[in-house]
DNA sequence: CCTATAATTCGTTAAATGGCGAAATATGAG
DNA sequence: CTCATATTTCGCCATTTAACGAATTATAGG
């Protein structure tokens, strides 16, 4: 039940809905550009990222100066994937999402943003 | 995405979640059997199941003196019907759920705790 | 070694949440 | 009509939560 409460409680917040979906388009992303995407301060991101990890949902890498997050899949545990399969057909069509989708395409090509090197 | 946002905080909360679970086994359960099953105060039982009626999770029928709740199903959009399938595979072998479930089942054989007729 | 940068941890604050009891509402019984 | 009962609404309090900035940690580069 506590990993469950876990899963909701991390769902239980639009900014991490947005970090998952963001998550769920790309193969994987650094803090950096979550803040960006977020317009959130450092602190604030990164402890949303720490619920997300806490259930289980996103998995972290830590490559030099940069940490980068992706959706926990393959080795997920069936409540977890069935929760971001859920997620991701739920809040697909939503306008937030389709905007964050575009502005993460543009960091992609607008090397000025594009700080950590991806 | 205020529809979903409303599912997800409405299952980041234990006791909502044993509400769900309980009206999974039965086919309607009347508020006095939620709040003997919670042992919780009828003003807070209330309050759990305004947020659960509110995120579309669950249906209130009035009869008489007493209101009567029931999963959504069948009437219940692709989100809602999807949210109550993941929690119940998600929360079914818990043993917090089956304690509440023997406890229901000791409800009905228990005529001097069934109050409300049913 | 020293500096700059990415990310996290810590401490604080404002807002949201869950709990209760009292009061209000609605309905059945006498 | 009046009383008792089931439920909800309201007001309050304690706890949790999300946000920030400051301080800390870790790493790359000069």
């Amino acid at each position: 039940m506590l990993a469950f409460m876990n899963i909701t409680k991390a769902l239980a917040d639009e900014n991490r809905v947005r970090i998952l979906m963001a998550l769920h388009g790309e193969e994987e992303l650094c803090v950096c550009q979550l803040i960006d995407l977020l317009q959130l301060a450092p602190s604030t991101v990164s402890k949303h990222l720490f619920i997300l990890r806490n259930a289980r949902l996103v998995l972290g890498r830590k490559a030099g100066r940069w940490m980068y997050y992706r959706l926990n899949g393959a080795a997920a545990a069936g409540v977890v994937k069935e929760a971001l399969d859920w997620v991701a057909r739920s809040v697909a069509e939503d306008p937030v999402i389709h905007q964050d989708k575009a502005r993460l395409a543009a960091f992609g090509t607008d090397s000025a943003q594009t700080k950590c090197g991806v």
